[in-house]
DNA sequence: GTAAGTTACGAGCGACGTAAAAATG
DNA sequence: CATTTTTACGTCGCTCGTAACTTAC
């Protein structure tokens, strides 16, 4: 049987131009080479040098093996590198979600349940997020709309209310619940990627949006300053409380929203176990 | 480094389905299979068996490594395929010509100047040699024409002076030359395949040709008959004589023909070595 | 209990390296 | 004479097979 080292000793050769050179290249001693070769040329069934007697140089034979031998000893390596990348995506799962929120829960949650596995997050606009879905990119996504295709199934999964984090001494701090509008022109600490929320601010465009990129520093800014910020029931949740502030209710339409969770149809258990 | 004989025993085991079958089925110990697996998981750096204790079943990873290790092993063997063929090619002459006779000097030519090498001869309609000469499926072709094309050599090589072998008491057998018309309504024994003398033959539609498909029979019946047939220079060259016939030349314009040795530009040398 | 898989251990074969010989420029 | 290749020979290491153990059906 052909050795695969075989073949890259002969793309050694080919290279160096000589055996001596060749064996020295791959840290083995010529004779061992020499023997390798012959024993090569025994199992092809073809001479792949023309020897005189102190040179052995590739004829055309050789030549022409040499220029397949490099194909398949790619397609070697590829095989192998393509496997560890299938075996990493096979233990881990990537999900991806419109928002940020309901992606903690879920996260949780399957950490909770497949703690061996590697949980990747990823955010994304709701159209590409059933695109790499149905590709097989994500293995679950979280939408902020029923999704109904073929291939896909979709359930319910949580309802998230927004609400504006107001210091305490703030005249609409009692309020069980306002509209945004009702702010005026003030000054309201955001995130730069808010998703989902995105179209809520642009219907209220006499508000000053303090937007942060950095999380951190946002949260810093809130800490320091009495300047209202968003939450909403599941930042509640997970963070307690904002400090310093009281979360009033946005009565907004497009404060509330309910997340959709969908898989593909093979995934149905797996949709079961989490809604 | 991941051995190709690893490959086979992980498609013998994902065939038999058990490691054990698959050690019979390779003439191996179950033991050196098991081992022979964990080494090329580990050499692929990815599981390819979910193990339970006394069962060993290909995981999803090892399905696709199954999958694509055919591949590589059958272009393995199309490379020794390959590589065989083409030795073979290379260690042969490939002659085509138009007519046999020149073929005869020049096969024992080649085959005096290359003994190592295998002939082979080939008739055919001259279009075609020169489109197998340009191709490579000839190294060397005679035609009846110059060729000139360009990646093409062209040299005269011989010319053929064909005869009418007719019986010593023939009327005409003392002639020295004779048209092939002057025979009247004669009958000829002849050749199926007459190639390029074919044109001849044609313009004497009053001549019954006796056709001949086979060599032997052609000339079993030349030597029970006194029945005229053909000869020329180069058949009595090579044959001493047609026997009981004496050979007179035709003066037909078409009864004479000069033969080109055609190569690639490559093979000039061996043109030159033979013309 | 049988069949399958993994681990342990000893043995044999094969490939390696060193050394020597032959040949070529 | 240096370089390259091939052959000879002794050694080492790897893989194999046998045997023992574990587990599941």
């Amino acid at each position: 049987m052909i050795e695969l080292a075989q073949l890259q000793q002969l793309i050694a050769v080919s290279e160096r131009g000589t055996i001596s050179a060749a064996a020295n290249a791959l840290h083995i001693s010529q004779p061992a080479l020499t023997r390798s070769m012959q024993r090569l040329e025994a199992e092809l069934g073809v001479s792949l040098f023309d020897r005189k007697r102190n040179r052995a140089v590739l004829n055309r034979v050789g030549e022409m093996a040499v220029a397949r031998a490099g194909g398949i000893l790619a397609s070697v390596d590829e095989l192998a590198r393509e496997l560890r990348l299938f075996e990493a995506r096979l233990s881990t799962i990537a999900v991806g979600s419109c928002g940020p929120a309901p992606m903690w829960d879920l996260a949780a949650e399957l950490a909770d349940r497949f703690p061996e596995k590697t949980l990747s997050t990823e955010l994304g606009e709701t159209d590409a997020l059933i695109e790499g879905l149905a590709q097989g990119r994500y293995r679950l996504i979280l939408t902020e709309r029923p999704v109904d295709l073929p291939g896909l199934l979709c359930r319910k999964y949580t309802e998230e209310q927004l609400c504006i984090a107001l210091p305490p001494e703030h005249p609409l701090s009692g309020r069980k619940a306002i509209r945004l509008a009702e702010l005026g022109e003030e000054s309201i600490l955001t995130y730069k990627d808010f998703g989902i929320w995105q179209r809520l601010l642009e219907q209220n465009p006499r508000l000053h949006y303090l937007i942060q990129s950095d999380r951190a520093t946002l949260a810093e800014l809130v800490r320091a300053s009495n300047l209202p910020c968003f939450s909403s029931n599941l930042t509640v949740f997970r963070f307690r409380a904002t400090v310093n502030r009281v979360s009033v209710p946005l009565l907004d339409e497009d404060a509330s929203v309910t997340f959709y969770l969908c898989a593909r149809e093979n995934d149905r258990t797996l949709l079961q176990q989490l809604c």
